[in-house]
DNA sequence: GTTTCGCATATTGCATGCAGAATGGGGCGA
DNA sequence: TCGCCCCATTCTGCATGCAATATGCGAAAC
Protein backbone atom coordinates (compact mmCIF):
# COMPACT_ATOMS: atom_id res chain seq x y z
CA UNK A 1 0.00 0.00 0.00
CA UNK A 2 1.54 3.24 -1.20
CA UNK A 3 1.96 5.61 1.66
CA UNK A 4 -0.15 8.82 1.12
CA UNK A 5 1.84 11.88 0.49
CA UNK A 6 -0.33 14.22 -0.72
CA UNK A 7 0.34 17.95 0.68
CA UNK A 8 -1.42 19.42 3.01
CA UNK A 9 -3.60 21.69 1.07
CA UNK A 10 -4.76 18.88 -1.45
CA UNK A 11 -5.91 17.05 1.17
CA UNK A 12 -7.93 19.92 2.74
CA UNK A 13 -9.58 20.32 -0.53
CA UNK A 14 -10.82 16.81 -0.69
CA UNK A 15 -12.11 16.57 3.15
CA UNK A 16 -14.04 19.53 2.22
CA UNK A 17 -15.14 18.88 -1.06
CA UNK A 18 -16.22 15.62 0.96
CA UNK A 19 -17.87 17.32 3.38
CA UNK A 20 -19.89 19.80 1.55
CA UNK A 21 -20.99 17.40 -1.23
CA UNK A 22 -22.29 14.65 1.45
CA UNK A 23 -24.33 17.82 2.91
CA UNK A 24 -22.45 17.64 6.21
CA UNK A 25 -21.34 21.57 5.56
CA UNK A 26 -24.76 22.84 5.06
CA UNK A 27 -25.46 25.37 1.31
CA UNK A 28 -25.62 28.69 2.97
CA UNK A 29 -23.73 27.93 6.40
CA UNK A 30 -20.47 29.83 6.95
CA UNK A 31 -17.35 28.39 7.23
CA UNK A 32 -15.23 29.12 10.31
CA UNK A 33 -11.37 28.88 9.39
CA UNK A 34 -10.07 28.58 12.88
CA UNK A 35 -12.76 25.86 13.65
CA UNK A 36 -11.62 23.79 11.04
CA UNK A 37 -8.14 24.44 11.40
CA UNK A 38 -8.15 22.94 14.95
CA UNK A 39 -10.68 20.19 13.71
CA UNK A 40 -7.92 19.03 10.99
CA UNK A 41 -5.20 19.54 12.65
CA UNK A 42 -3.62 22.06 10.02
CA UNK A 43 -2.69 26.31 9.93
CA UNK A 44 -4.78 28.64 8.27
CA UNK A 45 -2.34 28.60 5.00
CA UNK A 46 -3.51 24.98 3.53
CA UNK A 47 -7.00 25.47 4.51
CA UNK A 48 -7.45 29.06 2.92
CA UNK A 49 -5.36 27.60 -0.30
CA UNK A 50 -8.23 24.90 -0.31
CA UNK A 51 -10.98 27.49 0.07
CA UNK A 52 -9.64 29.36 -2.88
CA UNK A 53 -9.69 26.17 -4.76
CA UNK A 54 -13.08 25.14 -3.73
CA UNK A 55 -14.19 28.44 -4.38
CA UNK A 56 -13.07 27.90 -8.43
CA UNK A 57 -14.96 25.05 -8.18
CA UNK A 58 -17.81 27.23 -7.12
CA UNK A 59 -18.38 25.01 -4.06
CA UNK A 60 -18.06 27.71 -1.38
CA UNK A 61 -18.08 31.89 -2.09
CA UNK A 62 -15.41 34.08 -0.47
CA UNK A 63 -16.98 36.88 0.87
CA UNK A 64 -14.26 40.10 1.14
CA UNK A 65 -12.93 40.44 4.53
CA UNK A 66 -16.16 38.12 5.92
CA UNK A 67 -15.17 34.64 5.18
CA UNK A 68 -16.62 32.26 3.09
CA UNK A 69 -19.56 30.50 3.31
CA UNK A 70 -21.43 27.35 1.22
CA UNK A 71 -22.43 27.89 -2.09
CA UNK A 72 -26.00 27.92 -2.01
CA UNK A 73 -27.81 27.09 -5.18
CA UNK A 74 -30.96 29.32 -6.21
CA UNK A 75 -33.81 27.53 -8.45
CA UNK A 76 -32.60 28.82 -11.28
CA UNK A 77 -28.96 27.88 -10.84
CA UNK A 78 -29.97 24.62 -10.16
CA UNK A 79 -31.63 24.07 -13.39
CA UNK A 80 -28.61 26.46 -15.27
CA UNK A 81 -26.46 23.51 -13.49
CA UNK A 82 -28.45 20.35 -14.62
CA UNK A 83 -28.37 21.94 -18.42
CA UNK A 84 -24.60 21.71 -18.15
CA UNK A 85 -24.67 18.39 -16.57
CA UNK A 86 -27.09 16.69 -18.93
CA UNK A 87 -24.94 18.15 -22.38
CA UNK A 88 -21.76 16.72 -20.53
CA UNK A 89 -23.26 13.69 -20.24
CA UNK A 90 -24.45 13.46 -23.67
CA UNK A 91 -21.32 14.06 -24.76
CA UNK A 92 -19.94 11.67 -22.86
CA UNK A 93 -22.41 8.39 -23.65
CA UNK A 94 -21.75 9.78 -27.44
CA UNK A 95 -18.06 9.19 -26.85
CA UNK A 96 -18.54 6.28 -25.11
CA UNK A 97 -20.18 4.31 -27.79
CA UNK A 98 -17.23 5.08 -29.92
CA UNK A 99 -14.65 3.70 -27.55
CA UNK A 100 -16.56 1.45 -25.19
CA UNK A 101 -15.02 -2.71 -24.61
CA UNK A 102 -17.82 -5.41 -24.09
CA UNK A 103 -16.37 -5.61 -21.22
CA UNK A 104 -16.95 -2.31 -19.37
CA UNK A 105 -20.47 -2.49 -21.10
CA UNK A 106 -20.95 -5.77 -19.51
CA UNK A 107 -19.63 -3.94 -16.10
CA UNK A 108 -21.84 -1.54 -16.44
CA UNK A 109 -24.85 -4.49 -17.42
CA UNK A 110 -23.43 -5.60 -13.53
CA UNK A 111 -24.00 -1.96 -12.28
CA UNK A 112 -27.52 -2.03 -13.67
CA UNK A 113 -28.81 -5.38 -12.16
CA UNK A 114 -27.70 -4.51 -9.15
CA UNK A 115 -29.55 -1.55 -9.39
CA UNK A 116 -32.77 -2.87 -10.79
CA UNK A 117 -32.81 -5.75 -7.46
CA UNK A 118 -32.52 -2.48 -5.43
CA UNK A 119 -34.90 -0.70 -7.31
CA UNK A 120 -37.07 -3.67 -6.50
CA UNK A 121 -36.86 -3.79 -3.33
CA UNK A 122 -36.96 0.32 -2.62
CA UNK A 123 -33.19 0.23 -1.00
CA UNK A 124 -32.14 4.61 -2.02
CA UNK A 125 -29.44 4.36 -0.57
CA UNK A 126 -28.05 1.41 -2.63
CA UNK A 127 -30.12 2.28 -5.53
CA UNK A 128 -28.14 5.33 -5.72
CA UNK A 129 -24.99 4.42 -5.31
CA UNK A 130 -25.28 1.76 -8.73
CA UNK A 131 -26.86 4.72 -10.52
CA UNK A 132 -24.16 7.19 -9.93
CA UNK A 133 -21.63 3.95 -10.42
CA UNK A 134 -23.15 3.61 -14.01
CA UNK A 135 -23.17 7.35 -14.67
CA UNK A 136 -19.00 7.72 -13.73
CA UNK A 137 -18.43 4.47 -15.61
CA UNK A 138 -19.97 5.66 -18.94
CA UNK A 139 -18.18 9.08 -18.35
CA UNK A 140 -14.77 6.86 -18.06
CA UNK A 141 -16.06 5.05 -21.08
CA UNK A 142 -16.30 8.37 -22.88
CA UNK A 143 -12.10 8.15 -22.59
CA UNK A 144 -11.92 12.19 -22.16
CA UNK A 145 -10.47 13.07 -18.93
CA UNK A 146 -10.95 16.53 -19.18
CA UNK A 147 -15.18 15.65 -19.47
CA UNK A 148 -14.91 13.13 -16.30
CA UNK A 149 -13.54 16.16 -14.59
CA UNK A 150 -16.31 19.07 -15.37
CA UNK A 151 -19.00 16.84 -15.27
CA UNK A 152 -17.54 15.80 -11.66
CA UNK A 153 -17.18 19.99 -11.30
CA UNK A 154 -20.71 20.75 -11.98
CA UNK A 155 -22.09 17.21 -11.07
CA UNK A 156 -20.83 18.37 -7.44
CA UNK A 157 -22.57 21.65 -7.52
CA UNK A 158 -26.14 19.48 -7.59
CA UNK A 159 -24.88 16.29 -5.91
CA UNK A 160 -27.72 17.08 -2.76
CA UNK A 161 -30.31 17.51 -4.79
CA UNK A 162 -29.99 14.46 -7.85
CA UNK A 163 -30.01 12.01 -4.16
CA UNK A 164 -33.45 14.33 -3.48
CA UNK A 165 -34.86 13.00 -6.78
CA UNK A 166 -36.65 9.95 -7.66
CA UNK A 167 -39.26 10.20 -4.70
CA UNK A 168 -42.09 9.40 -6.58
CA UNK A 169 -42.92 5.50 -8.24
CA UNK A 170 -43.59 6.76 -11.22
CA UNK A 171 -40.27 8.80 -11.79
CA UNK A 172 -38.55 6.05 -10.58
CA UNK A 173 -40.41 3.45 -12.63
CA UNK A 174 -39.61 6.16 -15.49
CA UNK A 175 -35.40 6.50 -14.53
CA UNK A 176 -35.37 2.34 -14.77
CA UNK A 177 -36.78 2.41 -18.31
CA UNK A 178 -34.50 5.23 -19.45
CA UNK A 179 -31.36 3.09 -17.80
CA UNK A 180 -32.55 0.39 -19.76
CA UNK A 181 -32.50 2.21 -22.80
CA UNK A 182 -29.36 3.70 -22.34
CA UNK A 183 -27.50 0.80 -22.05
CA UNK A 184 -29.36 -0.96 -24.65
CA UNK A 185 -27.81 2.17 -26.73
CA UNK A 186 -24.57 0.90 -25.40
CA UNK A 187 -24.83 -2.13 -26.46
CA UNK A 188 -25.48 -0.80 -29.95
CA UNK A 189 -22.79 1.37 -29.50
CA UNK A 190 -25.52 3.90 -30.70
CA UNK A 191 -23.58 7.26 -29.73
CA UNK A 192 -26.41 9.50 -31.01
CA UNK A 193 -28.79 7.58 -29.40
CA UNK A 194 -27.33 7.06 -26.36
CA UNK A 195 -26.24 10.88 -26.00
CA UNK A 196 -29.71 12.33 -26.26
CA UNK A 197 -31.44 9.43 -23.93
CA UNK A 198 -28.77 10.49 -21.44
CA UNK A 199 -29.93 13.78 -21.97
CA UNK A 200 -33.44 13.66 -21.57
CA UNK A 201 -32.69 11.31 -18.48
CA UNK A 202 -31.07 14.20 -17.08
CA UNK A 203 -33.96 16.70 -17.73
CA UNK A 204 -36.19 14.40 -16.27
CA UNK A 205 -34.25 14.44 -13.10
CA UNK A 206 -34.41 17.79 -13.00
CA UNK A 207 -38.04 17.85 -14.00
CA UNK A 208 -38.44 15.60 -10.39
CA UNK A 209 -36.00 17.60 -8.57
CA UNK A 210 -38.18 20.78 -9.42
CA UNK A 211 -41.21 19.56 -8.37
CA UNK A 212 -40.23 17.53 -5.87
CA UNK A 213 -37.96 20.00 -3.50
CA UNK A 214 -39.23 23.01 -2.99
CA UNK A 215 -36.58 24.58 -0.53
CA UNK A 216 -33.52 22.54 1.41
CA UNK B 1 -18.88 54.42 -9.75
CA UNK B 2 -17.68 51.57 -7.50
CA UNK B 3 -14.52 51.78 -6.13
CA UNK B 4 -12.87 48.43 -7.30
CA UNK B 5 -11.17 46.88 -4.44
CA UNK B 6 -10.37 43.31 -5.43
CA UNK B 7 -7.88 41.27 -2.85
CA UNK B 8 -4.38 40.73 -4.14
CA UNK B 9 -5.03 36.68 -5.01
CA UNK B 10 -7.72 37.73 -6.66
CA UNK B 11 -5.83 40.10 -8.78
CA UNK B 12 -3.03 38.11 -9.37
CA UNK B 13 -5.23 35.17 -10.63
CA UNK B 14 -6.66 37.58 -13.11
CA UNK B 15 -3.08 38.90 -14.33
CA UNK B 16 -1.71 35.08 -14.29
CA UNK B 17 -4.21 34.11 -16.39
CA UNK B 18 -4.29 36.35 -19.30
CA UNK B 19 -0.37 36.07 -19.08
CA UNK B 20 -0.89 32.43 -19.57
CA UNK B 21 -4.11 32.67 -21.99
CA UNK B 22 -2.66 35.51 -24.07
CA UNK B 23 1.04 33.36 -24.47
CA UNK B 24 3.35 35.73 -22.26
CA UNK B 25 3.96 32.68 -20.14
CA UNK B 26 4.46 29.32 -22.75
CA UNK B 27 3.25 26.52 -22.13
CA UNK B 28 5.53 24.18 -20.21
CA UNK B 29 7.62 27.25 -18.92
CA UNK B 30 8.58 27.25 -15.37
CA UNK B 31 6.64 29.46 -13.18
CA UNK B 32 9.28 31.11 -10.58
CA UNK B 33 7.33 32.33 -7.37
CA UNK B 34 10.01 34.14 -6.45
CA UNK B 35 10.42 36.37 -9.95
CA UNK B 36 6.82 37.01 -10.09
CA UNK B 37 6.56 38.18 -6.76
CA UNK B 38 9.25 40.74 -7.44
CA UNK B 39 7.49 41.55 -11.18
CA UNK B 40 3.92 42.28 -8.80
CA UNK B 41 5.17 43.34 -5.44
CA UNK B 42 3.10 40.84 -3.80
CA UNK B 43 4.25 38.11 -1.32
CA UNK B 44 4.59 34.43 -1.80
CA UNK B 45 1.22 33.81 0.07
CA UNK B 46 -1.28 35.44 -2.53
CA UNK B 47 0.92 34.19 -5.30
CA UNK B 48 0.29 30.46 -4.10
CA UNK B 49 -2.98 30.79 -3.65
CA UNK B 50 -3.18 31.88 -6.81
CA UNK B 51 -1.36 29.36 -8.38
CA UNK B 52 -3.67 26.78 -6.59
CA UNK B 53 -6.99 28.20 -8.48
CA UNK B 54 -5.10 28.21 -11.81
CA UNK B 55 -4.23 24.60 -11.34
CA UNK B 56 -7.61 23.45 -10.36
CA UNK B 57 -8.87 25.94 -13.57
CA UNK B 58 -6.00 23.19 -15.34
CA UNK B 59 -3.97 26.33 -17.01
CA UNK B 60 -0.83 25.44 -14.60
CA UNK B 61 0.25 21.92 -13.15
CA UNK B 62 1.52 21.87 -9.28
CA UNK B 63 4.17 19.58 -9.24
CA UNK B 64 4.82 18.26 -5.90
CA UNK B 65 7.74 20.17 -4.15
CA UNK B 66 8.87 20.91 -8.05
CA UNK B 67 7.21 23.98 -8.47
CA UNK B 68 4.18 24.70 -11.00
CA UNK B 69 4.80 25.30 -14.72
CA UNK B 70 2.12 26.29 -17.54
CA UNK B 71 -0.08 23.42 -18.42
CA UNK B 72 0.67 22.25 -22.02
CA UNK B 73 -1.62 19.98 -23.63
CA UNK B 74 -0.84 17.10 -25.42
CA UNK B 75 -2.64 16.38 -29.47
CA UNK B 76 -5.32 14.43 -27.22
CA UNK B 77 -5.80 16.56 -24.54
CA UNK B 78 -6.33 19.27 -27.36
CA UNK B 79 -9.08 17.19 -29.03
CA UNK B 80 -10.58 16.20 -25.82
CA UNK B 81 -10.92 19.84 -24.75
CA UNK B 82 -12.26 20.82 -28.30
CA UNK B 83 -15.01 18.01 -27.75
CA UNK B 84 -16.42 19.54 -24.80
CA UNK B 85 -15.99 23.54 -25.58
CA UNK B 86 -18.03 22.17 -29.08
CA UNK B 87 -20.83 20.56 -26.59
CA UNK B 88 -20.85 23.50 -24.28
CA UNK B 89 -21.03 25.57 -27.35
CA UNK B 90 -23.99 24.05 -28.68
CA UNK B 91 -25.58 23.86 -25.37
CA UNK B 92 -25.28 27.87 -25.91
CA UNK B 93 -26.74 28.05 -28.88
CA UNK B 94 -29.76 25.83 -28.33
CA UNK B 95 -30.23 28.01 -25.08
CA UNK B 96 -30.08 31.59 -27.00
CA UNK B 97 -32.27 30.54 -29.44
CA UNK B 98 -34.70 30.44 -26.51
CA UNK B 99 -33.72 33.24 -25.27
CA UNK B 100 -31.93 35.64 -27.44
CA UNK B 101 -33.86 39.19 -28.11
CA UNK B 102 -33.86 41.14 -31.57
CA UNK B 103 -31.59 43.49 -29.93
CA UNK B 104 -29.07 41.11 -28.83
CA UNK B 105 -29.27 39.29 -32.58
CA UNK B 106 -28.62 42.75 -34.34
CA UNK B 107 -25.40 43.04 -31.93
CA UNK B 108 -23.92 39.82 -33.37
CA UNK B 109 -25.36 40.11 -37.00
CA UNK B 110 -22.88 43.88 -36.28
CA UNK B 111 -20.38 41.63 -35.14
CA UNK B 112 -20.92 39.46 -38.26
CA UNK B 113 -20.72 42.38 -40.38
CA UNK B 114 -17.30 43.48 -39.50
CA UNK B 115 -15.90 40.35 -39.03
CA UNK B 116 -16.89 39.62 -43.09
CA UNK B 117 -15.31 43.24 -43.77
CA UNK B 118 -12.18 41.97 -42.17
CA UNK B 119 -12.33 38.41 -43.80
CA UNK B 120 -12.15 40.12 -46.99
CA UNK B 121 -9.20 42.28 -45.88
CA UNK B 122 -7.52 39.36 -44.50
CA UNK B 123 -7.12 41.28 -41.68
CA UNK B 124 -6.63 38.34 -39.05
CA UNK B 125 -6.51 39.78 -35.76
CA UNK B 126 -9.82 41.88 -35.85
CA UNK B 127 -11.82 39.05 -37.34
CA UNK B 128 -10.42 36.94 -34.36
CA UNK B 129 -11.80 39.71 -31.97
CA UNK B 130 -15.40 39.48 -33.94
CA UNK B 131 -15.32 36.04 -33.66
CA UNK B 132 -14.81 35.81 -30.57
CA UNK B 133 -17.09 38.45 -29.54
CA UNK B 134 -19.54 36.52 -31.69
CA UNK B 135 -19.00 33.35 -29.68
CA UNK B 136 -19.45 35.06 -26.30
CA UNK B 137 -22.36 36.62 -27.14
CA UNK B 138 -24.15 33.65 -28.10
CA UNK B 139 -23.15 32.29 -24.33
CA UNK B 140 -24.38 35.29 -22.70
CA UNK B 141 -27.60 35.05 -24.86
CA UNK B 142 -27.66 31.47 -23.58
CA UNK B 143 -28.18 33.37 -19.98
CA UNK B 144 -26.64 30.01 -18.14
CA UNK B 145 -24.03 31.95 -16.31
CA UNK B 146 -22.69 28.60 -15.12
CA UNK B 147 -22.10 27.82 -18.49
CA UNK B 148 -20.54 30.83 -19.65
CA UNK B 149 -17.67 29.96 -17.20
CA UNK B 150 -17.52 26.09 -18.09
CA UNK B 151 -17.25 27.36 -21.53
CA UNK B 152 -14.66 30.57 -20.88
CA UNK B 153 -12.62 27.43 -18.66
CA UNK B 154 -12.30 24.57 -21.18
CA UNK B 155 -11.86 28.28 -23.56
CA UNK B 156 -8.71 29.53 -21.99
CA UNK B 157 -7.06 26.21 -22.24
CA UNK B 158 -7.18 25.93 -26.19
CA UNK B 159 -7.27 29.49 -26.72
CA UNK B 160 -4.31 30.04 -28.56
CA UNK B 161 -4.18 27.03 -30.65
CA UNK B 162 -8.15 28.60 -31.84
CA UNK B 163 -6.19 31.56 -32.42
CA UNK B 164 -3.89 29.50 -34.87
CA UNK B 165 -6.43 28.28 -36.59
CA UNK B 166 -7.96 29.58 -39.85
CA UNK B 167 -5.22 29.83 -41.77
CA UNK B 168 -5.87 28.10 -44.90
CA UNK B 169 -8.01 30.06 -47.27
CA UNK B 170 -10.66 27.47 -48.37
CA UNK B 171 -11.29 26.85 -43.99
CA UNK B 172 -11.41 30.56 -43.60
CA UNK B 173 -14.26 30.52 -46.34
CA UNK B 174 -16.19 27.37 -44.70
CA UNK B 175 -16.04 29.10 -41.71
CA UNK B 176 -17.57 32.57 -42.64
CA UNK B 177 -20.18 30.74 -44.29
CA UNK B 178 -20.76 28.71 -40.67
CA UNK B 179 -20.96 31.55 -39.23
CA UNK B 180 -23.74 32.93 -41.24
CA UNK B 181 -26.02 29.66 -41.29
CA UNK B 182 -25.60 29.76 -37.50
CA UNK B 183 -26.58 33.33 -37.56
CA UNK B 184 -29.68 32.70 -39.47
CA UNK B 185 -30.76 29.80 -37.40
CA UNK B 186 -30.84 32.38 -34.73
CA UNK B 187 -32.43 34.52 -36.52
CA UNK B 188 -35.21 31.99 -36.54
CA UNK B 189 -34.54 30.69 -32.98
CA UNK B 190 -33.97 27.34 -34.68
CA UNK B 191 -31.89 25.86 -31.27
CA UNK B 192 -31.10 22.52 -32.81
CA UNK B 193 -29.87 23.54 -35.98
CA UNK B 194 -28.19 26.24 -34.37
CA UNK B 195 -26.76 24.11 -31.80
CA UNK B 196 -25.68 21.47 -34.39
CA UNK B 197 -24.40 23.93 -36.20
CA UNK B 198 -22.16 25.38 -33.81
CA UNK B 199 -20.97 22.26 -33.04
CA UNK B 200 -20.04 20.94 -36.35
CA UNK B 201 -18.26 24.72 -36.71
CA UNK B 202 -15.99 23.93 -33.55
CA UNK B 203 -15.06 20.44 -35.12
CA UNK B 204 -14.39 21.94 -38.01
CA UNK B 205 -11.95 24.35 -36.06
CA UNK B 206 -10.20 21.30 -34.21
CA UNK B 207 -9.92 19.62 -37.73
CA UNK B 208 -7.83 22.72 -38.98
CA UNK B 209 -5.96 23.20 -35.95
CA UNK B 210 -4.67 19.53 -35.62
CA UNK B 211 -4.05 19.47 -39.45
CA UNK B 212 -2.46 23.05 -39.43
CA UNK B 213 -0.49 22.92 -36.28
CA UNK B 214 2.35 19.90 -35.26
CA UNK B 215 3.78 21.54 -32.60
CA UNK B 216 3.90 24.98 -30.28
C1' DG C 1 -38.72 53.72 21.69
C1' DT C 2 -35.81 53.84 17.82
C1' DT C 3 -31.73 55.04 15.49
C1' DT C 4 -26.94 56.11 15.21
C1' DC C 5 -22.41 56.49 16.71
C1' DG C 6 -18.17 54.70 18.80
C1' DC C 7 -15.37 51.36 20.73
C1' DA C 8 -13.82 46.55 21.88
C1' DT C 9 -13.37 42.17 19.89
C1' DA C 10 -12.90 38.80 16.39
C1' DT C 11 -11.52 37.64 11.90
C1' DT C 12 -9.50 38.18 7.50
C1' DG C 13 -5.57 39.11 4.25
C1' DC C 14 -0.90 39.37 3.66
C1' DA C 15 4.10 39.09 4.91
C1' DT C 16 7.66 36.59 6.74
C1' DG C 17 10.24 32.77 9.00
C1' DC C 18 11.59 28.05 9.21
C1' DA C 19 11.96 23.04 8.27
C1' DG C 20 12.33 19.75 4.67
C1' DA C 21 12.64 18.33 -0.04
C1' DA C 22 14.74 18.90 -4.68
C1' DT C 23 18.57 20.45 -7.62
C1' DG C 24 23.26 20.96 -9.08
C1' DG C 25 28.12 20.46 -8.79
C1' DG C 26 32.46 18.67 -7.18
C1' DG C 27 35.09 14.87 -5.63
C1' DC C 28 35.92 10.07 -5.29
C1' DG C 29 36.07 5.51 -7.15
C1' DA C 30 35.83 2.22 -11.02
C1' DT D 1 36.71 8.89 -19.05
C1' DC D 2 32.55 7.79 -16.97
C1' DG D 3 29.45 7.06 -13.20
C1' DC D 4 28.04 7.64 -8.45
C1' DC D 5 27.57 9.80 -4.11
C1' DC D 6 27.59 13.46 -0.95
C1' DC D 7 27.05 18.10 0.31
C1' DA D 8 25.77 23.04 -0.42
C1' DT D 9 22.29 25.81 -2.21
C1' DT D 10 17.75 26.85 -3.66
C1' DC D 11 13.06 26.48 -3.44
C1' DT D 12 8.75 24.68 -1.79
C1' DG D 13 5.24 23.95 1.87
C1' DC D 14 3.52 25.22 6.07
C1' DA D 15 3.16 27.94 10.48
C1' DT D 16 2.83 32.14 12.59
C1' DG D 17 2.68 37.25 13.30
C1' DC D 18 0.80 41.70 12.25
C1' DA D 19 -2.02 45.25 10.19
C1' DA D 20 -6.51 46.23 8.38
C1' DT D 21 -11.26 45.36 8.16
C1' DA D 22 -15.74 43.66 9.75
C1' DT D 23 -18.87 42.62 13.63
C1' DG D 24 -21.36 43.22 17.89
C1' DC D 25 -22.80 45.75 21.72
C1' DG D 26 -23.72 49.56 24.63
C1' DA D 27 -24.60 54.40 25.13
C1' DA D 28 -26.12 58.67 23.57
C1' DA D 29 -29.09 61.47 20.70
C1' DC D 30 -33.47 62.28 18.55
Amino acid sequence: MLISRVSLHEEMVSRLRALITDGALRPGSRIDERALCERFGVSRTPLREALKVLASEGLVELLPHRGARVTRLSGRELRDAFEIVAALEALAGELACRNITDDEIERIAGHHARMEEHYRRRELTEYFACNQAIHEAINRAAGNAQLTEMYALVSNRVRRARYMANHSPERWANAMREHEEILDALRRRDGARCGSLLRAHLEHKLYTVEHEIDTE
